[in-house]
DNA sequence: AATCCGGTCAACCGCGCATTG
DNA sequence: TCAATGCGCGGTTGACCGGAT
């Protein structure tokens, strides 16, 4: 099948957009909202394709759009969901809320890497760069990216089954509200979790869990069979303490480059995130209460050598070799790494939501 | 003052997936 | 069932800018 061209590239302007053009890519999308993208460019008397439009407007017109320096949280947030998703740049930007996908990628590849880099941390990976400073044997290193790969997997069909439900629900939506332009936290319903949360879930908690392919089982799909998906029963809680641990008091993030000479120690050195929690008083940001958590658990794990043991626990492998005490403690960091983990997906919801219980 | 160079970021390109007829 | 179409995503490009030489 060949491809057709998006538009008649003939005639059509390229390059930078001129306020006028932006003018009138907004008053019409204000006034009739986009509708089909290819049409549009004509209706609104621009000489643009319509992709070109489109992207326009989603990377830089669109009105709930935040502009300007990322926050410490922010770039937390970007480096652990980049160590979960890789370069999943749409999934990581449902995660920050207010940005695009265009601008997470230019920021990572511009700011991000570069300073993982220095920090001695492969961007790609997320581990050390001489693998001297994880003090890992091999083969739980590999155990570790075995852990990992099966977490991005999961991750990466609960966002694709999410994806889904809010596309579903955002046709909905337009269908009773022709001219809305943004999908309303009160129209999205309260479908079920993928079932891959369970096994999140189960996984912190030591449970016995059969690690097969997560798209295996994400096999419902409310336009394709019809029907909806049960009213989601099984929200995960993260705990209050837990929550607690990670506000962080706003007056300690003032300086970017004390912050990441504090996260290079921690992750570098593999400093548990409780050294932390002392200074994570205030941040009432749901999504960062989550990235946070993921902060000190997910990098750090990678660069731990001595967390490595949580994550074959986390999967419900047992580990003969430790004291009790060190177990109970170790117990105890895998709630907290993924309550992290948990958070992110849970606060990927809108604050104003409805409680999904 | 002119030139070079690296960083930044808006915008483009091509591909893959979902939907439609 | 399959081709056509539309859209979104990730990679890449190139214009612009500021600092260094």
């Amino acid at each position: 099948m060949g491809r057709s061209p998006c538009c008649e590239k003939v005639g059509l302007k390229k390059g930078p957009w001129t306020p006028e053009e932006d003018q009138k890519l907004l008053a019409y999308i204000e006034e009739h909202g986009h509708g089909s993208w290819r049409a549009l460019p004509s209706k609104a008397g621009l000489q643009r394709c319509g992709k070109s439009c489109r992207l326009r407007w989603t990377n830089y017109l669109r009105p709930d759009i935040k502009r300007g320096k990322f926050s410490l949280q922010e770039e937390q947030s970007i480096i652990q969901l980049h160590a979960l998703l890789g370069n999943r740049w749409s999934a990581i930007a449902t995660h920050l809320p207010k940005r695009t996908d265009n601008e997470i990628k230019n920021y990572w590849n511009t700011h991000l890497k570069k300073r993982l880099a220095k920090m001695g941390i492969d961007p790609v990976t997320h581990k050390a760069i001489t693998g001297s400073l994880t003090g890992t044997a091999d083969d739980e290193s590999a155990k570790v990216a075995a852990s990992l790969s099966h977490m991005a997997q999961w991750e990466s069909a609960r966002l694709e089954a999410e994806a889904r439900l809010a596309r579903e629900s955002k046709m909905q939506t337009a269908a009773s509200t022709p001219t809305a332009l943004h999908l309303q936290p009160t129209n999205i319903p309260a479908y079920a979790s993928p079932p891959c949360l369970d096994v999140l879930q189960n996984a912190w908690q030591g449970a016995k869990i059969d690690l097969e392919s997560p798209t295996s089982t994400l096999t419902f799909t409310g336009s394709n069979s019809g029907m909806l998906p049960t009213p989601r029963t099984n929200r995960l809680e993260i705990s209050e303490s837990n929550s607690a641990m990670w506000h962080q008091r706003s007056d300690e993030l003032e300086s970017e480059e004390s912050d990441w000479q504090f996260l290079s120690k921690q992750q570098v050195l593999g400093l548990d995130g409780r050294e932390r929690e002392e200074d994570l008083i205030g941040c009432e940001e749901p999504w960062f209460i989550g990235a946070a958590g993921v902060g000190s658990g997910f990098t750090g794990m990678l660069l731990d050598g001595s967390n490595v043991h949580d994550t074959s626990e986390c999967w419900g492998e047992s580990n003969n070799g430790q004291t009790e005490h060190s177990s109970q403690a170790s117990d105890e960091e895998d709630k907290n790494y993924w309550n992290g983990i948990l958070g992110i997906v849970n606060s990927e919801l809108p604050p104003q939501s409805p409680p999904l219980l």
